[in-house]
DNA sequence: GTTATTTTTTGAACGATGTTCATTTTTTTG
DNA sequence: CAAAAAAATGAACATCGTTCAAAAAATAAC
């Protein structure tokens, strides 16, 4: 009975990865041990290297799964209006819903580090492109006529901007305040630089 | 003889800040190392804990001189024009040659995280506040009638957009290109959520 | 089915790192 | 100069991620 072993070994990544993200998820990024993974996976310390080159692969998996995660949230406001400004809105308001909602895993999509220098891996950079996807195509149906290179430009700095706002937002707890602050901050943002993109 | 012992003690403490600042600047946090900062010092491993508490008190006194030499540029911008959207654009282009030109030392500040869950000392949460002070009383200038609650959330939304500006453009290592694409960008937001907020 | 081969799993050991503390050294005091 | 106080030292400790030789398990060969 061939294919045994495969499967075996895909049933102990999957029981890595859900470890990890369930870790990551309560506990936040910075306190993830190895040794904790491996023993809510329930194999020796060594099967980590196994299934992984090393945690910082093990964390860029879980990563790339949260920014899938946070991808899907964005589909939907896409397909939620058909006007490209209130797109772009509803990208921004769910953009700060994903983070909250999901702060230790939004988190530690950006405050990862490889260790050493090492360079992050294309796949990676990849599953990045796509928060930047949903931007472009609603920003390229507000301004035809914008060039590539100038667009994207656009797409990072608003992207940036609103990243800013939420990251900070949700650094210093300011939640809840009347009718959320955060959330009005986002949506005034966002209706500034679309129209100040289009005058 | 009285006062040599306070005084042996001052300069083993600056020696070591000269070293733990001279290692981030040139290296970056993360490779920051206690016994490499004691071997610039010329003291003993032991010897860094008889100055400082720990490594998170030495790297917050670096962090905290950082933030006062930004505070200094940004006193120039201050007094550079009377016009207050002019000061703004001024602090922000500021703020981006600042993060340029110690990209080190200005991560730090941002990427640090305090060890288990230790809360920040209120000392280092005052200095803090020196980033936004600048920003307040240029804004406040523009809106005289806004009151000090909104005022408060506005100068953090706009320092969140420019630093997220800034802060996504150096890691993705975008200098140098036609006059400054990161430039123009920073100065373009902030001339945008001057003149909506004045609409 | 039994043995040999290949693969996987194991966990002790290693190196790196921040921190502590008994001992030694230095400085101040009487 | 001797006694007391303070500071400096660096070995030892705890906690990490990572490695790798040995054991266990799975597959292949006959």
């Amino acid at each position: 009975m061939t294919g045994r072993r495969e499967l075996q070994r895909q049933a102990l990544k999957d029981r890595l990865f859900e470890a990890a993200e369930a870790r990551i998820a309560r506990d936040g990024l910075s306190s993830l041990r190895a040794r904790d993974v491996t023993s809510d996976a329930g194999c020796a310390l060594g099967g980590l290297y196994s299934a992984y080159e090393d945690m910082d692969d093990l964390i860029l998996r879980v990563n790339a799964a949260t920014l899938r995660h946070l991808g899907d949230l964005l589909e939907q406001a896409t397909q939620a209006s058909s006007d490209p400004e209130e797109r772009l809105v509803g990208l921004g308001l769910r953009y700060l819903e994903f983070a909250r909602t999901n702060m230790n895993l939004w988190s530690a999509v950006f405050d990862h580090r490889m260790q050493h220098d090492r360079d992050i891996p294309d796949w990676y950079n990849e599953e990045q492109k796509v928060l930047f996807a949903h931007i472009g195509s609603s920003l390229s149906d507000l301004q035809p006529a914008m060039d590539t290179a100038s667009l994207s430009i656009r797409v990072r700095t608003l992207f940036a901007a609103v990243h800013g706002i939420v990251a900070i937002g949700l650094r210093e707890k300011i939640i809840g305040l009347p009718s959320d602050i955060i959330a009005n901050e986002v949506e005034a943002i966002i209706r500034l630089m679309v129209r100040g993109a289009q005058a």
